[in-house]
DNA sequence: CCTGCTACCTGATGGC
DNA sequence: TGCCATCAGGTAGCAG
């Protein structure tokens, strides 16, 4: 579950689910997911707390607890489920139990984090988030200054934490697409037009899955439950070989510090 | 400080 | 069918 639409889709969901409840017990089912913390640690922390809301920061999920939070990381595969009953099944690696039901943090490949924290940004990961992208926070004047300030490829900034929170490989693709903007362009060799235009293709990608994902709920009750109709509006991930919608050249698929690019040689530049 | 590389895990998929 | 290589939406940690 990966990059800010999909978590923000997540935290609409899980809200009134949790909002208000308390935690009565938590279990810790894979140690490796909770680490480095220890197992006992975030169950002491946490049992007997009370949701009092749930938030997103990046692509972290928080849970506001009467005292302290938690905070869900989901990497590349994490999911969430949800039990009406005490009875779980499957695959659990931490389950929260509530008095109507199970919240169950799920990731078979055990990149996903869950840890309890008396402050978020007690957090390194989260401490060091840049600017939300979706937020009034992200005007054109603060990313024109990112983009002065780096000399990386501009699609290694724009999936910099530290710089913008949310963007993933997925929509930093996408962005850069819709920009025309070429993913091993210098950062600090764009120009003010090209600038703007990017700024408003990264506000425009992230509102569009959203709104996606949202489109339907994500259903935590549905073990099978995913995303749909997302690669319906993906332009150039995934799609190598294919023709560009915009000028029709072939998609490319290059290596940029071991992650996949995708992108048209024939119109970003 | 900035940047780039590797490790961390497991499962799905495709070629031979 | 079986085996092997490759790929996957992310980040922390470390070295230069």
């Amino acid at each position: 579950m990966p990059e800010l639409p999909e978590v923000e889709a997540v935290v609409r969901s899980l809200r009134p689910l949790v909002r208000g409840k308390k935690i009565r017990r938590c279990r810790v089912l894979h140690a490796i997911a909770v680490r480095p913390q220890q197992p006992a640690e975030l169950r002491r922390a946490i049992e007997g707390r009370r949701v009092e809301a749930v938030a997103r920061r990046g692509k972290y999920l928080l849970l506001r607890l009467d005292r302290g939070c938690v905070i869900l990381h989901f990497r590349l595969d994490g999911q969430l489920v949800w039990f009406d009953t005490k009875q779980i099944c499957g695959h659990i690696d931490v389950a929260f139990e509530f008095g109507d039901g199970v919240l169950g943090f799920v990731d078979r490949r055990h990149f996903g984090r869950v840890h309890w924290l008396a402050r978020p940004d007690d957090s390194r990961g989260i401490r060091a988030l840049g600017v939300e992208p979706l937020s009034a926070a992200f005007t054109l004047r603060r990313f024109t200054e990112l983009l002065a300030a780096s000399r990386r490829p501009l699609k290694l900034l724009l999936m910099d934490q530290t710089k913008i929170a949310g963007l993933g490989n997925i929509y930093s693709n996408e962005a850069l697409w819709r920009a025309r903007l070429h993913p091993r362009r210098r950062a600090d060799r764009v120009a003010p037009q090209e600038a703007r235009r990017l700024h408003k293709t990264i506000v425009d990608v992230l509102r569009r899955a959203l709104e996606c994902c949202t489109h339907p709920a994500p259903d935590f009750r549905d073990r099978a439950w995913w995303f749909e109709g997302l690669e319906r509006i993906l332009r150039v991930y995934g799609r190598k070989g294919e023709r560009c919608r915009r000028c029709g050249g072939r998609i490319r698929r290059s290596e940029l510090s071991g992650r996949a690019s995708y992108f048209c040689p024939g119109c970003q530049r």
